[in-house]
DNA sequence: ATGAAAGCGCTAACAT
DNA sequence: ATGTTAGCGCTTTCAT
């Protein structure tokens, strides 16, 4: 079945195709009357325009990409990619963007890839999850004059960046383990590239500990189940357990949690557990997850409301660090 | 900064643009000569083909969709929708195409959505999960002549469809259930539409169980970790609870957990838990769970490449039925 | 083995 | 208010 084209229409209704052309982008100066005949041709051919012609003659990409980290099905399966690729996708389609996915990894092939996908016209903007991203692709992208905006990351302008109150979260959380009686913290959260956010949280999360006069430690962990669980096992085989464990994420919260219980440790009672998210599942652990929520929907809306602007050559203004919310449940 | 043509290529080549195209597209009857200069001067001009003009002038589409249900945060993050989109979008782009996504409901709107990206030449082909398909929306969608490959759902030819055998990982878990003592068995699953592999592993169910002489029983859950906890809520309030409680996912698996842990059930000696999936999460949970694995990433790997063959006019064959595995753990 | 001409479906610029 | 001409960047067809 071959479709109708602009010209199939301007036959059909016995104008010349610019008339419908102008009617489709609704124009000024149409005659009602040429109007209604084009707009009845239209529906009577069931004609829909060809976005690869539109794309080609106005020289635009209607394509965005959503680009994260991860090919292990540990990282590939958190909820955070779900969420943010949904929020992604409606706020694209909404503004009549297409939204792709790529994923990366630390080698060299697969930015390579998402550099091809941009000089090839096929997409026209990223927005990049920032957590694994390290400083020296950060400069690479940059380079090559794609448009991005980050999410999670922290870099001065001009990168574009949307990021919520991890500062204000983490003070909310060593304040209230502390006023659980809690005295000897131990943070797990990636060590950190330069502009990421779990340095921030890092940095907080000692200052906070600091001004509470407790004892504060970071364990490395790269976000996964397995790095909480394995760092509550070294801790405790170490025989330094500490009183609480904030996880970096709700999944190396989850991992402790199940490190806790296999050791035969009593949660809360033994050791005091939170997480940072707040993803659907916490509310189905046992015990209940005491977490940080993160408005994760929303700044990724907000990442692709910004990503539309910077594409459409706008110098849109940095949005402000979205609020989080301490999440008190039964864990710590 | 303006990109470079096949004419700006010709020209710094002293060639016709015909020839450089030529090179391009592998074509024989080109001097090697020639073809070296046509490459050196891509290279040294950074030229990459722009791919709206190849798709318009070859009236091909080279972007494929991934649709799949849930607005609601618990479905949308699922792990089993990120493992299933990586695995598609590898695929996709090892052999040259895009992969959007779209993100369905019940309602007429987000149909009509895909409807128009179809019609607009945006995407030339979907894989679609099948589980929350409706029969009336399939063949909404089949009317439309968009290619289509359906995952996680049994359809007759001429349909398209990629699917793990669940009628044997039922009968396997469901003798699991028997061996370990278990005469009363309650499985959680959604009714199920016409196609759907929930109906073909509730008819699995009963007849396994009934071949094993145990009592068997239905309860309705739509997939969620709520869905989970409320079917072990609800028999345990009646008064009738199982021996064992068979989870349709992990999700719900991970939900019937939570509840039994909330009314002081211990797992397994109260009551069996198992799921279906076998998420990674699902080692972390207290007790680990008992599930049948499903190999979702090998599953969309197929499909993709059966929708890449539709497209490209090809007729591949039905694939086999996946095989699928029981992982024993401490729940069940 | 290479070049010239035509046109995919659309919009921008100009003419009427 | 509408029509005509030109061309986005590429490939197909036909000449040379």
């Amino acid at each position: 079945m071959t479709r109708a084209t602009l010209k199939d229409v301007a036959a059909h209704a016995g104008v010349s195709h610019q008339t419908v052309s102008n009617v489709l982008n609704g124009h000024p100066s149409i005659r009602p009357a040429t109007r209604e005949r084009v707009l009845s041709s239209i529906s009577a051919l069931d004609y829909h325009p060809n976005q690869a012609a539109k794309a080609l003659r106005e020289a635009r990409v209607t394509t965005l990409c959503f680009a994260s980290f991860g090919h292990d099905p540990d990282t590939l399966s958190d909820p955070y990619r779900n969420l943010i690729q949904a929020a992604l996708t409606a706020e694209a389609n909404a503004h009549g963007y297409s939204l792709a996915t790529a994923f990366l990894d630390h080698g060299a092939a697969s930015l390579e890839d998402l550099r091809q996908r941009y000089l090839q016209r096929v997409i026209g903007g990223a927005v990049i999850i920032g957590t694994q991203l390290r400083a020296a692709q950060w400069e690479r992208i940059t380079s090559w004059g794609l448009n991005v905006v980050l999410l999670d990351h922290l870099l001065p302008a001009p990168a574009h960046t949307v990021s919520a109150d991890y500062r204000g979260g983490m003070a909310a959380l060593v304040a209230h383990h502390v006023s659980r009686g809690r005295r000897d913290l131990a943070l797990v959260l990636p060590t950190g590239d330069y502009g990421s956010t779990a340095m921030m949280r890092r940095d907080a999360f000692f200052e906070a500990a600091q001004a509470c006069g407790v004892r504060a430690r970071h364990v490395d962990g790269d976000w996964t189940y397995a790095a909480g669980e394995r760092a509550v096992r070294e801790l405790h085989a170490a025989g330094d357990l500490p009183d609480a464990l904030l996880g970096g994420n709700d999944r190396m919260a989850t991992g402790a949690l199940s490190a806790a219980h296999r050791l035969g440790l009593s949660v809360p009672g033994d050791l005091a557990v939170s997480g940072f998210d707040d993803f659907d599942f916490v509310q189905y652990l046992h015990p209940t997850l005491t977490t940080v929520r993160v408005p994760h929907a929303e700044m990724a809306r907000e990442a692709m409301r910004h990503l539309i602007a910077l594409t459409g050559g706008e110098a849109p203004q940095a949005p402000a660090p979205y609020p989080v919310s301490l999440i008190v449940r039964d864990s710590a």
